[in-house]
DNA sequence: AGCTTGCTTGAGAGTAACTCTCAAGTGCTA
DNA sequence: TAGCACTTGAGAGTTACTCTCAAGCAAGCT
């Protein structure tokens, strides 16, 4: 059994967090003691892991709500969640090429000044004087498709 | 010249947003024409541009700000934007990392629920039945160094 | 000229998901 | 008995938008 303090370490998350998820009712069946503190076991663990994994992965904390509703409801909402984790795998992954575009676009004007370095003429690392993100993009394409 | 609405309508941005930008002093030099309407020049796009940009990649508009205020101090900032723009990318990169193992992690759930589906009888998309997600980052660190 | 439609403006309220502060209550130790 | 560490709920603050509103102006129709 653990406190809430406790539980958010655990996680490595924030005590603030956690008092939050338990508040918005993402922790089903949470327990109190005679001191009306909040008592972790392993499913409310569990519950707050998948939560905040859940949370990182891109679902809102109003969806969170709605998969925790299903999953209280019972196994005859099983496609709904599915389809539910479907579509967030789908967010997940264009944050990934995202990701990498933005990785791409920011190298590619620091090259650009670490190339010009000493005979800068212009102000290198000036948005007036950048690549455009089109050509960013351009070279990640091609990149993936080598 | 372009009206607020153009310029956002060109960059795939809402005009709340460019007016928001505008307003915050991330765009040097907006000019405004009798009516007291904006007027986005090629510069000033350019500008809202890496706006875009940069924020996306995750550059909070403090540091915007700060950056917007560094060009225009000339290039004597240029070691302070290019050291900003290092640790912008480094968390970008940090970003792709995480948005991969988010993938991963629902994925692994949603396998239990593919191979399971016929045969069922546990709740298999139900988080107190889920895999833990340090087993997922472990499976992602072997696949990157497999 | 009068009216409508469509754009713009600033001011300000609303939103999500925390994040922080506060006062009050409890338990443990010196 | 005091002090410190910890908990609680309530509520204010934060970031980066996002939306609503009333007011202003411009062009087109009647």
């Amino acid at each position: 059994m653990l406190t809430a303090n406790q539980a958010a370490q655990q996680l490595g998350m924030s005590v603030h967090t956690v008092r939050y998820y338990a508040n918005q009712g993402l922790i089903p069946n949470l327990q109190r003691d005679a001191h009306n503190q909040r008592q972790f076991d392993t499913a409310a663990l569990n519950w707050l892991q998948a939560c905040q994994y859940l949370r990182q992965s891109g679902m809102s904390i109003h969806d969170l709500k709605q998969y925790v509703a299903l999953c209280q409801t019972g196994a005859t909402t099983l496609p709904t969640r599915h389809a539910m984790l479907v579509a967030l795998a789908q967010q997940a992954q264009a944050r990934v090429v995202a990701a990498q575009q933005q990785v791409a676009y920011i190298q590619q004007q620091l090259a650009c000044y670490d190339h010009d370095e000493q005979t800068a003429q212009a102000d290198i690392l000036n948005p007036s004087n950048w690549t455009t993100p089109a050509a960013t993009a351009a070279n990640i394409d091609r990149q993936n498709n080598r």
